[in-house]
Order: structure tokens, then C-alpha cells, then sequence
DNA sequence: TCGCCCATATGGATTCCGAA
DNA sequence: TTCGGAATCCATATGGGCGA
């Protein structure tokens, strides 16, 4: 059995101790935060000052009005542009405070979910944050309604603009996006999106969604048209390269930080799906 | 110590088919 | 539409070795 030493995980227990399941903070960034990754949802949104935010390896520019949700499954850093501040919300909550539908609107096309909002859409969202804030300095009855609503109505606003700016994002996983997918299949796509790190089985994705594995077997085949076995390495791939291209650790730490259990194994498929060794990958 | 490669056994995934 | 049984396939784990 292998011992996880990855990049900082930030866990349940040491940022949501409390019995609720959201909580909002207002962060000022004077200096960079490292590659790190949580146990629970994180949604930012600028405020002020302008920075770097590398997502999944990927670097892209903050300024105020950009919007940005992570789940579990991706891993970022932070870093304020030289000599100025990084301001913004940072609101995170775990997978029980998201309803199923919400769950499907923002997790079943992809994992681009980023957006840039116009000055109006950032005044409104402004607003949102800030009745959370006021509600969570100030709890009574009522607050929780009040938060959820706010929580709700970021996220659909956040889901529908990425979905505009993001397509070519979508099925990253290999999924055919424009073929209808059985609801249950994709209530499975999204607890695989989401548990791809972990030692994940068939009968597992299966019991996430309620059907026997050999039924499910089937319908995922047709309704993404891969494999359960072949959808779940390649987003193991995916997160394994752009670890290998953000960070310095070693090939060994990667390898089971992205869900495989053995070096060998890792090497081996990821030669196979890059063409190049994962030590020659980090050289290219 | 780390990264890479090879051979082999095994167990899980896939597929097909009949039944409810 | 969904399930379970059975056969087959193949990804994975294991152990060992080599070079930098």
C-alpha cells in the first residue's frame, strides 16, 4: 500500500470543521500561493488587483471579474503579479451542499469552468458574496435558504458563461458530447470525474448511479463511446501530465498522486498514450 | 535513489445472451 | 429496460534487473 506525498491537500477537516457545509472567506494575496489541491469545492472570484492562476497546469491571468470553480479533482496555484495584491473571494463548500441537477449542469460537459464577467455581471456577483459574508457574520434562521440561493445562483450564472466561452474545453475526457447521454451515465461521469484519483472499479461508477456493473458497462460504452476502463486512464493521463509540466515532483510521487498504484504500470501506459516516457515528457 | 524496462500471473472489465 | 451468468480479453500488479 502506497503513501500519498503530493502537493499540499487541503482537507475537510481542517477548513470546514464546523457543521456547515459552505463557508466564505476574503483573501488579499500579497504573495504566492503554492500548488496545492482540497477535499472540497472551491469558488473564486476577483475583486481586486490582477495575478496568475495555473489550473490543472494551465496558466491563465485574473483581474477583477473572473470567476473560477474548482472540485476535488484539480489542483492550482496562485501567485499576485509582481509588487502588487491578488483580491478575492474564495467561498468553499463540499459535494453535499450541491443539488443533482446543479451537479449535471455544471459537471456534465467537461471541466472548463472559468468565466470573465462584464462590469454588470460583476456587480451582481459582488452583491451575491456579499450577502453570503453578511449572512455567515450574522446567522439566524433563514441564513442557510439565503446562502444556498446565492451559492445556486453563482454557480448557473458561472455554468452558463463557461459554457458559452469554453466548448472547445468539453469532452476532455473523450466523451461524445453531442450524442444524448442516459442520466444515470452521466450521474457516473461526474462521481468518476471526481474520484479518478482514487482506486476506482466499474462497480463502484456503477453503484453511483444505481445499475448492476455489467449493465452499466454497456450503457456507458454507447453513451460516450469508450470504455469505463479507457475513460477513467485518460483522465488519470490528463492529470498526471499536466502535473508533470506544473510542478517538480518526482515521476514516482506523481504517478500515484494521478490513481495509479504502480511506477511500472504508469510508465508503461503513459509511453503508450504521449509517445515518451514521463521523464522525457518533462524534459520536452 | 530514481527512472525505466521486461516477463508473467491474476483479477477486473467487457461482451454476449437469455430471462424477467 | 434491466439483470445475472459465463466466456474472453486485457489492464494491472509483482518481482527483478539495469543504467544514470
Amino acid at each position: 500500500m502506497s503513501v500519498y506525498r503530493g502537493p499540499e491537500r487541503l482537507t475537510n477537516e481542517s477548513y470546514m470543521p464546523q457543521a456547515s457545509p459552505v463557508r466564505l472567506f476574503k483573501q488579499r494575496l500579497e504573495g504566492r500561493i503554492e500548488t496545492h489541491w482540497h477535499e472540497f469545492f472551491e469558488m473564486g472570484f476577483v475583486v481586486g488587483g490582477s495575478g496568475t492562476h495555473v489550473l490543472n497546469g494551465v496558466p491563465m491571468r485574473l483581474s477583477r471579474g473572473d470567476l473560477f470553480l474548482l472540485t476535488p479533482a484539480d489542483f492550482h496555484s496562485l501567485e499576485p503579479d509582481s509588487g502588487g495584491t491578488l483580491e478575492l473571494y474564495d467561498l468553499i463548500f463540499n459535494d453535499q451542499f450541491i443539488r443533482d441537477p446543479l451537479l449535471e449542469l455544471l459537471f456534465d460537459r467537461g471541466t472548463h469552468r472559468t468565466a470573465c464577467y462584464d462590469r454588470e455581471e460583476t456587480e451582481a456577483a459582488e452583491r451575491e458574496f456579499e450577502l453570503i459574508w453578511k449572512e455567515s457574520a450574522d446567522w439566524q434562521a433563514g441564513s442557510g435558504m439565503l446562502v444556498q440561493g446565492s451559492v445556486e445562483r453563482l454557480l448557473i450564472q458561472l455554468s452558463r458563461r463557461s459554457r458559452e466561452a469554453g466548448d472547445e474545453y468539453a469532452s476532455s475526457g473523450g466523451q461524445a458530447v453531442n450524442q444524448p447521454i442516459q442520466p444515470s451515465v452521466r450521474k457516473a461521469l461526474i462521481y468518476i470525474q471526481h474520484h479518478f484519483r482514487d482506486t476506482i472499479t466499474l462497480e463502484d461508477a456503477a453503484g453511483s448511479c444505481g445499475l448492476s456493473p455489467n449493465y452499466f458497462s454497456e450503457c456507458f460504452r454507447k453513451g460516450t463511446g469508450v470504455t469505463f476502463q479507457t475513460y477513467v486512464q485518460e483522465l488519470r493521463m490528463q492529470f498526471a501530465k499536466s502535473l508533470l509540466k506544473s510542478t517538480r515532483l518526482p515521476v514516482t510521487e506523481i504517478c500515484f498522486a494521478s490513481g495509479f498504484n504502480t511506477l511500472p504500470h504508469f510508465e508503461r501506459a503513459f509511453k503508450r498514450r504521449f509517445g515518451a516516457s514521463p521523464r522525457e515528457h518533462r524534459k520536452q
